[in-house]
DNA sequence: TATTGTTATACTCTATAACTATA
DNA sequence: TATAGTTATAGAGTATAACAATA
């Protein structure tokens, strides 16, 4: 599975693999079709799915300023100022000055947005439990038992 | 998992869900970081990543109409068109007029679209790879094992 | 009328480059 | 000089609506 000597894509397909695909590929494709599905049918509260993200980032985990919630979603800086102001301008998040380091700013979770989150819990993971729910039991066991892998493959560095 | 009876998410995580999410809740959040950094990546080969799995689909599947594509996709049709008008304009496939249905247009790969996809096969899923690789183990064999059902989740309906 | 595809248009998301302020 | 954040700008990717051609 490295980049340097990757395997074989010609031989015979695993009967597991969609198409001859490698695992690689087919994990590769599935992840860009499943983003594009999960943005277009809403996170279901409303917000656009990083804003969604980056709200639960601050909720779950308390003040903390742009560059750091930059880096743990990985988007670039300017993104996420765009991010914290459209949520700031819908009253959910709160932006103040550090209190001792003058350059940064301190973003927290307002009373409206923890109303939010609590009231959207559901919301924003209905559609994909729902497609979950209709995979069969060996499916729904392996998604559920790999989404920790998952998390930790897209979070890396 | 149903979106009906959502499983109580306030209830002590397992120590699996990162920051206490729920499962279904980590996979999303997984997939969405997940597609951003593949997209922004490339695909290594320059095109596009869903350029690069059009492409790819019409290069293993044959022949076949941009309706068909854009369902298998599940990007709506005038995308497709943008989409297929790319790699036209690259001179990877070409657009024929159906032989009974005028209404339609047959996609064929061109030699060129061939060539590419064959010499691109490494490099499309080179960082993917090289990023599962620097996971321990135990979370590789997860993600192998995952991946068709990832696979099979993305292309429900 | 229904289906296939395209054109025209606009929006969402994200990036890079350049700048400001503070350390 | 280095760091944090913002502003300005641009581009990729995708959608909806309206249309044309064919069935």
């Amino acid at each position: 599975m490295t980049a340097d000597a990757p395997r074989d894509e010609t031989a015979a397909p695993s009967s597991a693999d969609p198409a001859g695909l490698s695992e690689v590929a087919t994990l590769r494709g599935a992840v860009l079709v499943l983003a594009r599905r999960l943005r277009h049918q809403q996170a279901g509260d409303g917000l656009p799915a990083t804003e969604s993200a980056v709200l639960g980032r601050v909720f779950r985990e308390g003040p903390t300023s742009p560059g750091r919630l930059a880096r743990a979603e990985h988007v670039q800086p300017p993104s996420m100022t765009r991010i914290v102001e459209s949520l700031e301008r819908q009253g959910l998040v709160r932006r103040d000055p550090h209190p001792t380091d003058g350059r940064q700013v301190q973003v927290s979770i307002t009373a409206d947005g923890e109303e939010f989150i609590e009231r959207s819990r559901a919301l924003r993971t209905a559609w994909l439990a729902r497609q979950i729910d209709r995979l069969d039991p060996a499916d729904r066991e392996m998604l559920t038992a790999a989404a920790p892998a998952l998390h930790r493959l897209a979070h890396l560095e």
